[in-house]
DNA sequence: CAACCAGTTCGAAACGTTTCTATGCCAATC
DNA sequence: GATTGGCATAGAAACGTTTCGAACTGGTTG
């Protein structure tokens, strides 16, 4: 491996030297400066990161922690990210799984995005003591290197219901996400809410795991318990993704005979038919504005909590009742 | 920032002896160590990766180089991957865009796996001249620190066609990806080799770029071009995707007018209507196997290069010719 | 009692950078 | 001709580890 120092010997000059040209500083002259450059090219020579981390403490490299890797879901949202980062020169990885913490607890990354609920709130709260900056996206933190970029998940919830009220439901069907995820959490507080200042409207609560499997669980058990009149609102697309496929074996017909509401609008809604109904976000801009989010806090400065907004998909999924 | 110095100093002993504590090295004695131990627990200490990397030249982390993040595509391959590296102590990071490729250049990484056709040739030779330890699963690579674990594109492809011509189709349309991509040029070779041995076929090569986008332009095509006993081979699932999209609003019916046969069987293609037949493979393995082959790699051994069989996945999408 | 040994611990060098401070040189000034 | 100032370069320390060889203990041996 080529160091600067076989650079310097081969251009006799010293290793500072060398260093200052490598780095572009105006101190050395012209002349020296552009022998060095193409010493060090013919030699190839390549920098070593560990030690110039070593001595500056910064790696340029910024860690997006994700709960797994599946779905086109983190596709958009990871190019909104490097919209804002490849400019500002960060290099951006993506870490899953939980010996991927180990990047960030030593300090092999400048910064970090979290949206991965595996990710415990006490190593977050160890990293924030430690200043790490972080910016998170499925939890409230609230430290001084820390950043919350959130979805509106009350917000969307809301709309959900009011949009289903509003064709005339009044038995509602939840399929919510596990417990103790913020997004689950969060719209299941909105769903209690609007249960709350409604009373005309009946809520059933059916656990899920925001996967497939939960989704056509869900939808044996309306299907057994009457789907007249009722609609169901699955905390994400994907439990939706699985009631289709459950109800594909039955004769049952969807925005018909039942009714779905998803969360999300991932790339595969589009495709099922009759198009799902579903709570729509902008993923490039939650993206985006995390990866600003987190610049800020890497230059030192607070960031204020921010909030994505959500809006109604309409497909055919949820249909009228009809009394 | 807590150092083995610090905690040395708390302990009334050298730097060495901490340093020997912690890497539990059996010639400290079981006393000191567990006294050392718990002083650096209680001074939450977490050691300097760099640090440590720039002494023992081993990051214990391997890079993935992805082309994108899209689609569900690499999940699988992902988990394969995992799978292999989890237990032996390996962090996996994915790595994309250009600007990430400085992760390998400056010996961030012990390894890597490289299925990115933006991932240039030169830059992998130059790797490669260096000894980095490499898996290609997109090209071809023929170095003493590099490994290829490869699709069976040939196979895959020409199963394809076989099972199109077992059905009475003489008419090919041929959806390629992009050329110089390896993938796509294996399949196309296997196409023409198809096609000089059955004379009695004809084929269209339309010029495609593995998008939705290049399967639309492609559907268009074929339908001002007559589609009667024509079968439109895709080279990968996205694009019939795209030629299904288009088709919907037509009145073409796919399987009875109109025939598709993707490649991949991508997650998305079991919600198409009629389901779509392509040529499918296990990711999970593939991922396993490259994984296996790095590691052989970065324990010094070489590694023969290895293949990934296809099988077809026989959906609706493909009827029959009507003579 | 000197020599040796095993079991622990220590000191110091090394990894490849960056960067602060010192030095050398030359021309311009007094 | 001594002093100054500016420019280009050199020297050396530092970053936090790992690890080699040396050194210090007591106890055992010849």
């Amino acid at each position: 491996m080529t160091t600067i120092k076989d650079i310097a010997q081969r251009a006799n000059v010293s290793i500072s030297t060398v260093s200052y040209a490598l780095n572009g500083n105006p101190l050395v002259s012209a002349e020296t400066s552009s022998r060095i450059l193409s010493i060090a090219k013919e030699m190839n020579y390549m920098p070593n990161a560990a030690a110039r981390f070593l001595k500056t403490r910064k790696t340029q490299i910024v860690g997006v922690f994700l709960a797994s890797f599946s779905g086109s879901f983190y596709d958009k949202l990871l190019r909104g990210m490097q919209e804002v980062f490849v400019p500002a020169k960060y290099s951006v990885i993506i870490c899953s799984g939980p010996q991927s913490q180990r990047l960030l607890t030593q300090r092999m990354l400048d910064g970090a995005a979290i949206l991965d609920r595996h990710f415990s709130d006490k190593s977050l709260n160890m990293l924030a003591a430690h200043k790490q900056p972080i910016v998170v996206l499925d939890r409230e933190s609230h430290h001084d290197t820390t950043a919350q970029v959130l979805l509106d998940n009350v917000g969307g919830a809301t709309q959900a219901m009011d949009y289903c009220y509003g064709r005339g439901f009044r038995r509602f069907y939840i399929v919510t996400g596990p417990t103790g995820t913020y997004d689950s959490d969060m719209r299941l507080a909105a769903v209690q809410a609007f249960l709350r200042a409604h009373p005309d409207v009946t809520g059933h609560i059916l656990p899920g795991a925001f996967d497939k499997a939960s989704g056509a669980r869900a939808a044996e058990h309306i299907i057994s318990h009457g789907v007249e009149n009722a609609v169901s609102f699955c905390f994400n697309d994907e439990m939706a993704v699985g009631m289709y496929n459950y109800l594909q074996q039955t004769t049952f017909e969807i925005g018909k005979d039942v009714h779905i509401m998803g969360f999300d609008n991932i790339e595969l809604s589009q495709y099922l038919s009759p198009r799902l109904t579903t709570i729509n976000y902008s993923l490039e801009d939650w993206g985006r504005r995390s990866a600003q989010a987190l610049l800020n806090l890497m230059q030192g400065n607070p960031c204020a909590p921010q909030v994505i907004h959500t809006s109604i998909f309409e497909g055919q999924s949820v249909g009228r009742t009809c009394e």
